[in-house]
DNA sequence: TTTGCTTTTGAACGGGCGTTCATTAATTTG
DNA sequence: CAAATTAATGAACGCCCGTTCAAAAGCAAA
């Protein structure tokens, strides 16, 4: 046997990154073997090199394709009014990645499975979203809006609050996903020292 | 060969644990071998057996050591005063995880390298932990101390944005561990609402 | 219908994996 | 000093790993 009935490029190249996805997030990089992905595309190992040089480059184009995402759809524009720009960046993080729990489970668990280069990358992009939420909180404190001693330790806080979320929270489960984001919002707000 | 001089069994059982763990933080439950374990130790992979009955009993009790760390040292006693409790509360989790950066990592990151039996044992630990703290939250609602909607979405709330201090702080950094529990008890006070 | 391109197979490569166990050396016990 | 116990070796077990590649089959264009 060789090329199959039915085979595109176009429909296997998406099935690999999606199983390499699930099955990244469900077992962990190290844990999941190439022959695993392509049983779950209903493939051979060797197919898989047509849509990916190595393991490495699919784990890495995964992350890269979910903090690209993140960093273009995140908010830039300034209002003028922090609160509700903190408000906006409280809703949005949420929800996306409430939207995406499988890339955000590898984005923060599979970094040390990173090579050096590829991990530095990635930690650009992560950095990049981070000075989105201070650059709020900045001309929050600036605009007398916010009461921060550090707004450094205060971004990665609230990062680290708001991601926690994809721990526990599933759609269909006691609270709604904008119930959520109204709670964690007043947590935010009054951390902040907004109103 | 056979027995190496100077070999004792109280020596190289912790040497074991230590490297286990220094490597599972390091690369990963699933990436580490026990000959790369076993090398660490300065013995022959076989030699380990002699210590755990397997790979996966060493993780477990690794987690489960650290867990019942955790839950030994945390302060149970109820003072009266929900402000106060949860003000240690916050200087102990930071403490207690800065010291123990590695115990960490792994409790966090290899819970889905456990078997499902062991995943449940260290569940049942976490949830313990996570309850002192709702208690905390709780009783100073009660009190009228707190304005908290919901006390399990807070507590997780709480326990996510301190936990990921461990993702940042170094001792000797810009901050001293006081400077960052200091900072963070300003955030989780005024989040829940108190003073 | 032939040609050329795309896609996959399946075998093979060298190597590493967790674990077991007979053997042997170091140490303790009597 | 002899016997018993402890702690390690090192080879072996069967198996899985990431990756490569010649060969073959499906498909599109002429």
């Amino acid at each position: 046997m060789a090329r199959t009935t039915g085979s595109y490029a176009g429909i296997t190249g998406p099935k690999v990154r999606q199983a390499a996805l699930r099955l990244f997030a469900q077992k962990g990089y190290a844990a999941v073997s190439m022959r695993a992905i392509a049983a779950e595309v209903g493939v051979q190992a060797g197919a898989l090199y047509n849509y990916t040089p190595d393991k490495q480059t699919l784990l890495f184009d995964l992350m890269q394709s979910h903090l690209q995402g993140l960093l273009g759809s995140v908010d830039t524009e300034t209002s003028g009014d922090p609160v509700a720009e903190l408000e906006r960046f409280v809703a949005f993080h949420i929800s996306f990645h409430a939207d995406r729990p499988d890339e955000v489970f590898i984005a923060y668990m599979e970094l040390r499975n990173l090579t050096p280069e590829n991990f530095a990358q990635i930690e650009e992009l992560r950095r990049a979203y981070e000075d989105r939420l201070e650059s709020i909180l900045r001309r929050g404190v600036d605009a007398g809006a916010f009461a921060i001693d550090d707004t450094k330790i205060t971004t990665l806080a609230i990062i680290a609050m708001l991601t926690g979320v994809n721990t526990w929270f599933r759609q269909g489960g006691r609270l709604s996903l904008d119930q959520v984001v109204a709670q964690y919002w007043d947590l935010v707000r009054r951390a902040v020292g907004a109103g």
